[in-house]
RNA sequence: GGGGAGAUACCGAAGCGGUCAAACGGGGCAGACUGUAAAUCUGCUGGCUAUGCCUUCGGAGGUUCGAAUCCUCCUCUCCCCA
């Protein structure tokens, strides 16, 4: 008997996800979906508050494509209006509130980038300034009334801020309630979002009902671990992977994480079928060098978000700068002007600030105290040490630090 | 409205009149070891025209030879009572 149209669905849906709140209830919709043969609609919200997509955010991208592909439509809300308010959550630092003009240009470069997963036709694309920003204080006021205090502190990060006694804003009360309303809004039959926003997609299933619509189903995805291994991946922390990032820098930190992480990376973003993954990690148990498997997922990962060639070519440089200890061919220039040579040489310390690679001539020091520093292969241990700029020298900060330096023959004023 | 506690460097957190550019932990950077791994060990982690000088302990004043430390006012946060 060939397979029914909504248990294949279904099985790709699930695959991967967390949770599916209530599973029957997505399974009731996708049959009529069927039977009616329309496509269902598949909320996802972002903030624009930062212009970068990372591979954090490719894990709920990626199921929305795979929903995408089954017919259905994705419902993309970009909360410029949640990005104009800045969110005050996390800590006592007050988030800087971004001005239009920039999450205007936020939103334009996550476009982007998001099209780089989903498929832009069947994506519809809205602003929810377009029906947040035009409500009285009399309708407010009407959506305040439909939660609770006790309701709210029931979300994990509340309460704990509430135990510890840190600071929670009436705001932040406010923000389930408005991404709740985006889905009375959008008339949002399914809505996808990491673990960590299950309160809010909740919520929003109580927000739907109040104002008399059938409550969205959710569908909860893994958060992706930073490159630090511990804690989510994310802008703030400087653990992420940009999908926006050279090809080189994916490459480099992809295998900078440890071997266990890298399995969990495979799991969540490579299109490697979990059988094949699961080999690949017997592989390693049996003695084959981890690192073959690490270079094939950042290789995968490299080319995902730029091409082939491009990730074969990061992959060289990994090669030869980490693994061989060669210089690159290719680095950041510095150019050396005569006015700040005499006799040709030039402190070591106006050279690395000079190369951008320290902020603070004390630091300088300190890197030269600690053995970091070398120009053209030679270590320089004086902090006080004149170096002789050649065209073409090397400068070098750490491993992977390179400047190239350039005597900029006499063309001052260009 | 009343009472109490608190605000310290990137984060957490000591210090409570001089010896404080400020303990300790985390993070970050560097060195060793490696597979640019991870883990571990070690060092560094305000700036400068540098054996000295300048700025920093919520903000503004004040006391003092001297203040992160004491006083006044202000701003913000938390707790208890109403």
């Amino acid at each position: 008997m060939a397979k029914d149209p909504v248990a294949q669905q279904m099985e790709v849906i699930r695959r991967g996800a967390v949770a599916i709140v209530p599973e029957a209830e997505l399974e009731a919709r996708l049959r009529a979906a069927i039977a009616e043969s329309r496509p269902l609609r598949v909320k996802y919200g972002a903030d624009p508050s930062a212009p970068d997509i990372h591979l954090g955010h490719t894990v709920p991208l990626g199921k929305l494509r795979q929903f995408q592909d089954l017919g259905h439509l994705v419902v993309f809300i970009i909360g410029d209006f949640t990005a104009l308010v800045g969110d005050p959550s996390g800590r006592s630092k007050t988030r800087r509130r971004l001005s239009p003009q920039e999450v205007k240009e936020n939103a334009l470069t996550y476009q982007d980038q998001v099209f780089k997963i989903l498929d832009r036709e069947r994506t519809e694309v809205v602003y929810n300034s377009h029906w947040l920003s035009p409500m009285r204080f009399p309708e407010i006021v009407d959506l305040a009334s439909r939660a609770t205090v006790a309701r709210m502190l029931e979300r994990d990060d509340f309460a704990k801020r509430y135990r510890e006694g840190k600071p929670i804003s009436v705001l932040e009360f406010l923000y389930p309630l408005m991404q709740g309303y985006d889905s009375v809004m959008v008339r949002a039959d399914v809505e996808l979002g990491g673990t960590d926003q299950t309160f809010n997609l909740l919520l929003a299933r109580e927000i739907q009902r109040e104002y008399g619509q059938p409550p969205q189903a959710i569908v909860t995805l893994p958060l992706l671990e930073g490159t630090d291994g511990v804690q989510k991946m994310s802008k703030s922390l400087g653990n992420y992977i940009g999908v926006s990032e050279p090809p080189r820098d994916i490459f480099g930190k992809v295998m900078s994480v440890s071997d266990e992480l890298m399995w969990r990376y495979y799991e969540l973003l490579s299109r490697l079928s979990a059988p094949e993954i699961a080999a690949g990690r017997e592989e390693c148990r049996r003695g084959t060098n981890p690192i073959v498997w690490k270079k094939k997922l950042a290789y995968e990962l490299a080319a995902r978000f730029s091409d082939p060639g491009q990730a074969a070519a990061a992959r060289d440089y990994f090669e030869e700068v980490h693994q061989k200890k060669e210089v690159p061919e290719r680095m950041p220039e510095v150019e050396v002007g005569e006015e700040a040579l005499s006799g040709g040489t030039i402190p070591i310390i106006d050279l690395l600030r000079l190369a951008g690679l320290v902020p603070s001539n004390a630091e300088a020091r300190r890197k030269i105290a600690e053995g970091a520093v070398s120009y053209d292969g030679e270590k320089v241990n004086e902090h006080g040490a004149l170096v002789r700029v050649k065209d073409n020298g090397v400068l070098k900060l750490g491993k992977r630090k390179f400047r190239r330096t350039r005597l900029s023959g006499g063309r001052k004023n260009n």
